[in-house]
DNA sequence: CTGTTAGCGCATTCAT
DNA sequence: ATGAATGCGCTAACAG
């Protein structure tokens, strides 16, 4: 790899020069201007990214930590981000964390050791070891999607799940449903705290009694669904009407309550969550809750970049909207 | 942040000392290696990177092309590179090219300017433009999954294309079809090419005519499949089988089908490729082709790993073995 | 075993 | 407008 001083040499002038003419192209003369430019296609000259970082002390890079990879909604996320990254000059460097912590935290530890200047989390943990706590308090993290746990005062971006859940239930209500089970995904998570808090503040206010029973389910998976759906049907009263907290969630119960021999939704009614591409094209469609995610990928890594140039910020949490889609998978409750 | 002099000073011992404890530290007593380290912790330092970097000349970084993050096979594909990246120590740049020339040569550049010591290609292009085409010549970079356009000798890890549309077309002759269709995704690529080749082989050992109208498509997208499936059947003689270069093409022609009153796989068997993980749970489940893409992504990754050690490669080429998954999407042909 | 010195490639003073 | 010199933070060669 050529460097600027085999430039400067081609072209007869100084690396400063160079190294001018290629950041500052005005500042000097049209002649030397060209000289330098003409060497620098000579010898096919590409300036070193990493010696001009370590200058300037920043890499522009900055890490995403998602925990898998294979869900179209958390890539719609990272879709927003790398695409507003861009436009700022970042590059984003990937971090597969499958939820684990360890994984996580090894991650994390790029921004620390200036691998990268900032962090946006797609879960809920906070990904530095106690170790690295004191070092990781001051450094640039957005959450997105989930809030990271304990007091840090992170900033971050998320649905109004509480609200989406209450209008998912209205929704149910409405058809006439007077018997719910939920299946989680996550459960330690504040996500799963404040859905479960909007469905169960609208089944208070109809005077609709909600018993643990009724809440199963682990993780956001297919099989989660399969195994889910079947427990409730287990169940002495089966609920009417099934609230999946992910789409693939849904894809799984609706699946385990056909093979059961129950109709969707002329027995059940399922609902999801996240709108991924294939709920339309589902049999039956499904009704689910639309987030904005490439905005949340958007708006996180504004946010993010903001902290990064340590500009004060606006908000330190954005509440998105959503869209309740009112599809084919929910319907009146049998009689 | 703290850097090396600091800890060097706090310890009272040189530079040198501190970064030979940190990386090799059975080089220094005892005595001076807990000095050291005890240092470490108490000023809270972590090794500058992109400093290491700029010394070794290498960023242990490479940078993933990626057409489209939203499809769950190419992001098990990214799994299995980033998996196999983190055991060699190197970190993945996530490049979303969206098919983009422009963007995809962007990111190629990185390597160009030591912010990524390899690259490895999902999409079939050359990314690199004419300009950098000299530079880019003798770069680490694999393809997986395409084969990169062009006599460039890049080495590349694919699937057994034309075998596995043998053996779909043979599964399809031997429910007694006569009459196929197919919906292509990327047209201009040597999957499809190779695909194609594949279907037409056994036709034409079996004696039967593929018309170009039978012929039709050109994205990986749903939409495409409903498209698509639209048109065969708006054919004087509509196929009673059609194969799907991916599976979101399937999920579009089988929706597309039902929407228009047919039955699959009663009136129209369907077939699709990857299978992605929603495959099974498809109404029908969907007969499809599973490509080992985490497998891919790993051989990839180990084989950038040899041209960015230099290390002579065992092959330049390796075709994967396909399963075929013969689900309740495809089925005897009508009466 | 440890310290001194030099240098990776570049960008930015400070002179001129 | 340009060049010489300095330093970013770290590591490797060389001394001792």
């Amino acid at each position: 790899m050529p460097n600027i001083k085999q430039v400067s040499q081609y072209a007869g002038v100084s690396t400063a020069t160079v190294s001018r003419t290629l950041k500052n192209p005005e500042v000097v003369s049209p002649k030397t201007r060209e000289k330098v430019l003409n060497a620098v296609k000579a010898v096919g000259y590409r300036p070193n990214w990493l010696a001009a970082s370590v200058k300037s002390g920043r890499s522009n890079s900055i890490v995403v930590l998602v925990p898998n990879l294979v869900n179209p909604f958390f890539m719609r996320i990272v879709e927003g981000i790398e695409k507003t990254a861009q436009e700022y000059g970042y590059s984003v460097l990937l971090g597969d964390t499958q939820g684990n912590a360890e994984l996580e935290h090894q991650y994390a530890s790029m921004v620390l050791s200036n691998r990268a200047d900032g962090l946006i989390q797609l879960d809920h943990s906070y990904p530095f070891s106690e170790l690295d706590a004191e070092l990781g308090a001051d450094i640039a993290m957005v959450s997105v999607c989930e809030r990271i746990k304990g007091d840090h005062g992170f900033p971050c971006i998320e649905l109004d799940n509480h609200g989406a859940c209450r209008a998912l239930t209205h929704h149910l209500i409405n058809y006439g449903h007077r018997s719910f089970g939920v299946i989680a995904g996550q459960i330690d998570s504040q996500i799963h705290r404040d859905r479960l808090a909007g469905i169960k503040s609208v089944l208070d206010e109809e005077g609709i009694i909600f018993t643990d029973q009724m809440l199963v389910g682990s993780s956001y998976s297919i099989e989660n669904g399969i195994k889910g759906a079947r427990e409730l049907m287990e169940l002495e009263q089966p609920p009417t009407a099934i609230v999946c907290f992910n789409d693939d969630i849904a894809i799984g119960a609706i699946h385990a309550l056909k093979s059961m021999g129950k109709r969707v939704p002329e027995d059940v009614s399922v609902v999801g969550f996240d709108n991924i591409p294939v709920t339309p094209y589902m049999d039956p469609p499904l009704t689910t809750v639309d987030q904005p995610a490439l905005e949340m990928g958007r708006r996180a890594m504004d946010m993010l970049h903001q902290m990064m140039s340590d500009k004060p910020l606006s908000r330190r949490r954005e509440l998105l909207p959503f869209r309740l889609l009112e599809r084919a998978s929910s319907g009146p409750v049998p009689q």
